[in-house]
DNA sequence: CTTGACCTTGACACCGGTGTCAGGGGCTAG
DNA sequence: CTAGCCCCTGACACCGGTGTCAAGGTCAAG
């Protein structure tokens, strides 16, 4: 099928699809007049890169193992990948961590400042 | 006092310190030879900054509201800022939800994928 | 033939705080 | 005088998936 169908299929745009199809992650071939080719394959494929796209991972990651990506036609993860989840996993709990510590530091200044109308107290012109 | 000074009393860089003033957000003046002249009510200024920043505010919300930032030396957030701090708390609970969705896709797909060896089911012949 | 839809590649824009370089002055000590 | 350090402005790079435009080729339908 042309990039086109493709696209229409899988919900993503022509110009992500060629984007992926140039780091190696989609299987095409060309047609004689420079038209790729893709086959039913292909929209499995555009999806779990969409997918891991929307789970945080960076193209250059997933080009880490395209041989496996090129093979998906399913749901599930193939065995490169799955590292590079718990990694993700791992990224992501990171990121909570940090999240829920800033949310800490908002509401510390915000308890700071939210009732105790008297700033008198805190520092007139004192850093702490 | 000069701008490299600031920047060792402020632990920011010159270079970032620049792009604060420019944007208004540090009371200063030229001397004569076009040098910047910071006082020191610059550094809690600058620190100020820097801090919400790293809370996550873009300059140009910061820019919003300049007047109590410059008047700004203690630890007290003025009037004008707490609203975008309330703001940026639901910013950061709204991220805080997505990550946790995020963590829980990516928890479904490891345990699809980590427990059950028998690939068998999934992909009749994969050569793993 | 023309029209129009679809395809190709290449390149620029975006976001935004920061690093870094280039080119030019200021100022002080020797 | 020079050396050396500090300052100035302006501009480019970065990151990375995506939108968008330009300029051109393909091809089926009328």
């Amino acid at each position: 099928m042309n990039i086109g169908e493709l696209a229409r299929r899988t919900g993503s745009s022509a110009r992500s699809i060629r984007h992926y199809d140039k780091a190696g992650l989609i299987a095409s071939h060309r047609r004689d007049n420079g038209y790729r080719d893709f086959g039913d394959e292909a929209v499995p494929q555009v999806m779990q890169v969409a997918r891991m796209i929307r789970l945080g991972f960076s193209l250059e990651e997933i080009s880490t193992f395209p041989p496996c990506m090129l093979r998906q036609v399913t749901n599930a993860v193939c065995p490169d990948a799955l590292a590079a989840h718990r990694e993700r996993l791992a990224e992501v709990d990171r990121q909570l961590f940090d999240l829920a510590r800033l949310r800490e530091r908002l509401l510390t200044v915000l308890d700071a400042n939210d009732s105790p109308l008297p700033s008198t107290e805190r520092a007139p012109h004192e850093p702490s």
